[in-house]
DNA sequence: AAATCCACCAACCGCTTATAT
DNA sequence: CATATAAGCGGTTGGTGGATT
């Protein structure tokens, strides 16, 4: 036997909350906490609601310090640089910024910043796809709320979490010589492999990438570019400090430690790109 | 002034994971 | 261990109100 059913679901009230619902389900919240069961909470305040829909009306609106509208600029890069490395994992997003809910990120991405930074091409507007707006996360600034340990930890758990890119991406990953373990473990070098992976999975498993993905790959690449630019600096000081013979780094530079893996995955992501952007456009078959 | 369009957002739906029995 | 439900999450819908035609 598994447990009792959740409520009598045709005769729980559902719809728009009102101020008589939500002074109830505060006030007796704020006395006695949630008891860490949702289902019986309606019955004993007496409301004719689900438990599921008490705990997303707490949640997403009544409980304290919540935060509705007037996002900040800074919250906007905040959400993109996320949104680029991580995707729609709204929670993970919302843990980021005090006092917003998921529900209230994930309807301002969906209404506002998506088209902000993706805004839809029109045909004659190649060869210029849209461009990228939101900075990548800067994570030598003690004031990017992600330079705390348990964002960071976070962020590393993230990119640990996904596919092994070699399996899921037929060109080179990106990969680090032995002599800069030292570096592997970083939040922007985490960084690199998340946007690589995020990437190299975008372009997994498609003859035709689907307009979407598409639209995301400026952005994408450049935060790629970005971070590979600091990463690079970390390198050459690094290099610099153990005296080991190193030349310029730049992109196009083959003694850069790990080209030509990672110059490979951003390159193959650009070319790929120009390509999908004709066929997609209509320039080319 | 009326009709239509569009943006916004609260709430619901359905799926996955966790957990009680 | 198997089963059934709770909890949590992201995707989607539908009502509302303001802007535009």
């Amino acid at each position: 036997m598994g447990r009792a059913p959740c409520c009598d679901k045709a005769n729980v009230k559902r719809g728009p909350w009102s101020p008589e619902e939500d002074a109830k389900l505060k006030s007796y919240i704020e006395k006695n906490g949630t008891g860490g069961n949702w289902i019986t909470l309606p019955h004993k305040i007496g409301l004719k609601r689900c438990g599921k829909s008490c705990r997303l009306r707490w949640l997403n609106y009544l409980r304290p310090n919540i935060k509705h509208g007037g996002f900040t600029e800074d919250e906007d890069n905040l959400i993109c640089s996320l949104y680029i490395n991580i995707g729609s994992r709204w929670s993970i997003i919302a843990a980021q910024l005090p006092g917003r809910t998921d529900n209230d990120i994930k309807n301002y991405w969906n209404t506002r910043l998506k088209k902000k930074l993706f805004g839809r091409p029109r045909r004659n507007q190649y060869p210029h796809p849209p461009q990228p707006v939101a900075p990548p996360p800067d994570f030598s600034n003690p004031a990017n709320p992600l330079c705390d340990e348990a964002a960071q930890n976070s962020l590393t758990n993230i990119s640990i979490d996904m596919p092994p890119i070699e399996e899921k991406f037929p060109y080179d990953a990106p990969c680090f010589p032995s002599t800069l373990t030292n570096l592997k473990n970083t939040p922007l070098v985490s960084d690199f492999h998340a946007i690589s992976g995020v990437l190299a999975n975008d372009f997994q498993g498609y003859d035709e990438i689907p307009e979407d993905i598409m639209y995301q790959m400026p952005q994408k690449l450049e935060v790629l570019d970005s971070t590979f630019s600091v990463v690079d600096d970390m390198v050459n000081s690094s290099t610099t400090t153990s005296a080991v013979s190193h030349e310029s780094t730049s992109w196009g530079d083959m003694n850069c430690p790990f080209y030509p893996s990672a110059l490979s995955t951003y390159e193959v992501c650009q070319r790929k790109m120009s390509q999908e952007w004709e066929v997609l456009l209509g320039y080319s078959e």
